[in-house]
DNA sequence: AAAAAATGAATGAGCGTTCATTCTTACGGC
DNA sequence: GCCGTAAGAATGAACGCTCATTCATTTTTT
């Protein structure tokens, strides 16, 4: 963390939106350009800065990779709950999708996912922030499967609930995935394509969870 | 691509062994530091070759990041025609997702993958021939879905093949994330989370496919 | 001995980072 | 209200380093 010192909140708050600027400035060069790719200048530039005052707000361009990380995690989170606010999840799944392939800045950005992604293999500490991450935004998940239809959940059993939320934490990445790697993918073809598996698991409003079950009970 | 002409098929032998060499120490250094974070330097010191050599048979750092993801979505193609060899799709899945985990060499590498999709959303050649990939393994997919069980297919109808053939391209690639972001994920809980869906699609051997549409007629 | 293969030092550009310097702001005494 | 001043904010040139790339030179092959 950086260690100035600042003397009002005045000066606090203008101090908090210089580094939101150069956060926003340094997002859109990580997307563009990748963490590696995207130079402190480039980022200075972007953000209408000289490259020396980004240091006053930031130790090195690391500390700014993993803000960035932490901050679209975080966001990630969010967004994901929007998800089972919804009465119709599959409409909002194809609704997050087109947000996906058009590069929205307002949902989680797929390129920046892809990128945070392969971070993790390398720096550790950005895979324990992903992991961590990701174990909320699953638990998030589960919570919603179980708490009863009445209350806006899904209503499942325990261990069914566990097996789905895994399933659409997979599916949702591999969405994030076939956005960025076929931007041209039409939502009515996504949707005919997703419509049985969610209708089975009964995430379809009014329709109740058939038991994911590998052996059904005869 | 390069245009030296070479003498003797001897020499030419010889030449494109070099090349690989040096294709599999990039491949290797790409995995550990990405297409940007991997400089020529240790590409030519994994290879054992100076660094200068490398520029007799690749044009730039650029070509051979072209000729590795080329090599690659040969090769993930190939690893994906081996899943529908078996007849037990899903543990031939679950098996693919441990090597993902484990990183092994033989499979599709995941990082390779993530960087790979990345890169496809700067450089549209990449995305071009990541495109051109995706279309033909999809339809290798349908192809499968679409054979009679009697010749080791699927034995399903044209538009669901179709549906069915976006719906598990769109797992895999999720499964591709979960094993990079999740590398301590067992196989048993995958296994429990995929039965389900791959038994209604009718992916488990000797068990008819569901029909996948939104609304089964009454 | 001619040709091909391989070297590794040299090159300029660009990297992340630092710092002496300048500009801006805040504020107490008048 | 105004000014002097001290501290904070911002600059941009400069630093050492690494990058991709080149090429005169040496080693190996034929």
């Amino acid at each position: 963390m950086n260690a100035i010192q600042r003397r009002s909140p005045r000066a606090e708050a203008k101090a908090e939106s210089q580094r939101e600027r150069i956060l926003d400035a340094a997002q859109k060069c990580f997307i563009e350009h990748g963490f590696h790719g995207a130079g402190m200048a480039l980022i200075a530039e972007t953000a209408g800065v000289s490259a020396g005052l980004i240091y006053r707000y930031f130790d090195s361009k690391h500390a700014i990779v993993l803000a960035i990380i932490a901050r679209e995690l975080e966001g990630k989170r969010a967004k994901i709950e929007e998800l089972h606010a919804r009465d119709d999840f599959l409409e909002a799944v194809i609704a997050k999708f087109r947000g996906w392939q058009a590069g929205e800045p307002e949902v989680m950005n797929a390129p920046l996912f892809l990128e945070m992604s392969a971070e993790g293999t390398r720096a550790p500490e950005v895979a324990r922030a992903i992991a961590a991450s990701d174990a909320l935004t699953r638990q998030d998940f589960e919570r919603w499967l179980l708490r009863p239809r009445a209350e806006g959940g899904v209503g499942m059993a325990a261990d069914c609930a566990r097996r789905s939320a895994l399933l659409v934490q997979c599916l949702i990445e591999g969405l994030v995935v076939r956005a960025v790697r076929d931007p041209g993918l039409d939502a009515a073809t996504l949707r005919e394509a997703l419509a049985p598996v969610f209708h089975a698991m009964g995430l379809t409003p009014g329709v109740q969870a058939a038991p994911p079950s590998p052996e059904p009970s005869p």
